[in-house]
DNA sequence: CCTCCACTGGAAACCTAGGCTC
DNA sequence: GAGCCTAGGTTTCCAGTGGAGG
């Protein structure tokens, strides 16, 4: 037994020693790599750099809103551009404060990444808004810091939370006497506005940037682009960089897509101790994203929201509110755990819906009510593996 | 056209964890 | 350490609703 265990490691081990180096330079693939040359986003990075210029001469900068669907580029254009500017903002205590609030997805966690990039303690709870906004504005008045914030998702906080949060910041230079603080928000919602009180509208869309999606034919040369660099020489077929791009500029031009799957891939075929990323390593890729994917979302689940899930994998397809809040009762009663409500159920439901585990739409039976039709959009095999990880749900898994 | 089901989803009350003040 | 405060999550309450069936 040992000795067929040893053999099969040596076998991987040999493998990844004799199989050719494929990436040479994997930050390249990162996403939080921000390359030299941005191709096909000067006109954007030249009106953000226009807006926010200002603060070299110590004066405030406009607040500013960058559109875009996810991959056209807003995060690495508004990270390229404020750090640029950093480099060149020697006369001033500049600080780029970055994010993203579906992360930090609350006012408060908001306030405490600000808080973080200037060096300020706040306890993670305990104060109210109004007190942390007090503290951080006497801060960085004292400081005499110049921050430009950029917040990215902005449209999940304000649809999520309000936009209370984001008035506040908008007025808190009121207070600030010296130093500022400018926000840029980046929105994947194009009618995000729509969500917004006018006053916090007017003032922090004194400018706009919208992001159109890259084309095929860019999202290839963005590719090849960071190949030439992340790849060993003749180590990618034109044919895996091809589908890549295709895959990619099929699904609304996402570049950041396009980069994942080539960073994936190269990862596969490394493994695999292949001498050259073909095409099936793309298409391996496309099935490996979309799994992780699903598994990130669903670990970081709470239990209430896995029994819920699991529930609804009890029930037969297209099952409704009150069908599942029925099992789920009873798994609750198995593994022990506390029954939360039927109206908290309801909330949790558009929850998954939103994450993209299940979809729930709102039907009509005439006389028989209204209710949500759920129905998984996950393979259920895929949903018991993780379910099975957790603590509490494997007892009855 | 009206009724009435099985919910939805808004609003307010309530609970809990944690910090602040004295 | 008691008594206060707040944010965030949950419960409670309830008005609102789309449309099949009478």
């Amino acid at each position: 037994m040992v000795g067929e265990s040893k053999e099969i490691l040596d076998d991987v081990f040999q493998k990844i020693l004799t199989g050719k180096k494929i990436i040479v330079d994997p930050t390249v693939l990162n996403n939080d790599y921000i390359p030299n040359k941005l191709p096909y986003r000067e006109k954007q990075i030249v009106s953000v750099g226009q807006s926010i210029a200002l603060v070299l001469k110590g004066n405030k900068c406009s607040n500013l809103l960058l559109y875009g669907k996810t991959g056209t580029g807003k995060t690495v254009v508004a990270r390229y551009v404020t750090e640029k500017l950093l480099e060149r903002a020697s006369n001033i205590k500049l600080i780029i404060s970055y994010s993203n609030t579906r992360i930090s997805n609350t006012g408060y966690r908001i306030l405490l990444d600000l808080a973080n990039s200037v060096d300020l303690k706040i306890p993670f709870t305990g104060l109210s808004i109004g007190e942390v906004l007090k503290r951080l504005s006497i801060h960085i008045s004292q400081k005499k810091y110049f921050i430009i914030l950029i917040l990215d998702e902005i449209d999940y906080l304000v649809k999520t939370h309000g936009d209370d949060l984001l008035y506040d910041l908008t007025r808190i230079n009121e207070n600030l006497q010296p130093g500022f603080l400018s926000v840029i928000g980046i929105s994947n919602d194009l009618n995000f506005k729509e969500f917004l009180n006018p006053r916090v509208l007017s003032s922090l869309s004194e400018e706009e940037i919208v992001f159109p999606p890259y084309t095929a034919i860019e999202i290839k040369s963005i590719l090849q682009q960071r190949a030439s660099i992340a790849f060993e020489k003749e180590s990618i077929s034109q044919g895996a960089i091809n589908l890549c791009s295709a895959l990619a500029g099929s699904e609304h031009g996402d570049a950041r897509r396009a980069v994942d799957l080539l960073r994936i891939a190269a990862e596969l075929a490394e493994r695999e101790g292949a001498n050259k990323l073909e095409e099936n390593h793309i298409r391996l890729a496309v099935q490996r994203i979309e799994q992780d994917r699903i598994n990130d979302a669903l670990t970081s689940l709470p239990v209430q929201a896995k029994s819920v899930l699991f529930s609804i994998l009890e029930s037969n397809s297209n099952c409704t509110t009150g069908e599942v809040y029925d099992n789920y009762k009873i798994i609750c009663k198995k593994i022990g755990i506390e029954i939360l409500t039927q109206r908290r159920i309801s909330s949790i439901l558009s929850e998954l819906d939103l994450l993209g585990i299940i979809t729930a739409s709102i039907v009509s039976h005439g006389r028989y009510g209204r209710t949500k039709k759920i129905t998984n959009t996950v393979t259920p095999q895929i949903i018991k593996e993780v379910l099975k990880e957790d603590q509490v749900l494997s007892i009855i898994l």
